[in-house]
DNA sequence: CCGATGCATAGATATGAGTCGATATCATTC
DNA sequence: GAATGATATCGACTCATATCTATGCATCGG
């Protein structure tokens, strides 16, 4: 379905995948709008469930950068329908790309999306030196 | 509540020198495990609701490094319960310190969490390149 | 002691999320 | 066009969670 999309997939749910210096907001260096605090949350929750993290390793693990979704069931130990259920949300979260191709369709991660959600845990030097510095 | 069964176990302020590679589990790198995934997963839940990060941003930020919790229920805009029930679930997720001093209880942020859950998103270098380079 | 204050817990409620079986959709093959 | 096979969607069930009010439990200042 993009097939041309490789650092900016216009995904839904974008908006987090600008450059990284000016578009993704830290946790840690000031405090969080609302806003930006509801779009990290929607990004984080998509990997806050155990199957969605196995299947999202197993996507990313795959040499070819890429799987048929009918290679995911069995090594997830879901049901068809449920693993149908998570690769939509790892889908809508903007973490995995989907293509059809013929029968079967093909998810590789979009590394723009997981770089985004890092950085979001990203202290910039001068943060990440002052809290190292509060011992106790 | 389940402390800490991990074989490798994800100690408060613990991880922080230690070689990315060996400490924490990434996603990017090779399929989870069952295990390893909940406790990521886990993790990241923390992360999966807008108040939590909220809360932590504002506690993060905090120059002196940490915060009384009595600061934290204006700025959230939430019921002082409710704050409190946040705190608790980014306490036990590791992702806080809290020390009862008098009658405040004061919250710092746990840099080794977070930074494990920022490698849990971390490519090796070889596997970046592999994803990034999927031009096809 | 006594009341006031800060924080946690308990209970109630509403909403959301994970799961599965059944079914619909769509492309391939005969 | 019918049959097959891979995915997606639907409906229902269950469990988790976010939120509030009310209450309990310490601690501090008189």
């Amino acid at each position: 379905m993009d097939g041309m999309s490789r650092k900016k997939a216009l995904l839904p749910m974008a908006g987090l995948d600008n450059d990284i210096e000016d578009c993704c907001p830290s946790i840690l260096a000031a405090p969080l709008d609302e806003s930006d605090a509801a779009e990290l949350a929607r990004g984080f929750a998509a990997l806050a469930d155990p199957a969605r993290l196995r299947l999202f390793s197993l996507i990313a693990a795959q040499p070819e950068g890429e799987v048929c979704a009918c290679a995911l069931v069995e090594p997830l130990g879901r049901s068809q329908p449920t693993v149908s259920h998570h690769l939509r949300v790892l889908y809508e979260a903007g973490l995995v790309a989907r293509e059809k191709r013929g029968t079967w369709v093909w998810y590789r991660p979009v590394p723009g999306r997981v770089e985004a959600l890092r950085a979001a845990l990203a202290a910039t030097d001068a943060v990440a030196d002052l809290n190292v510095a509060v011992p106790s």
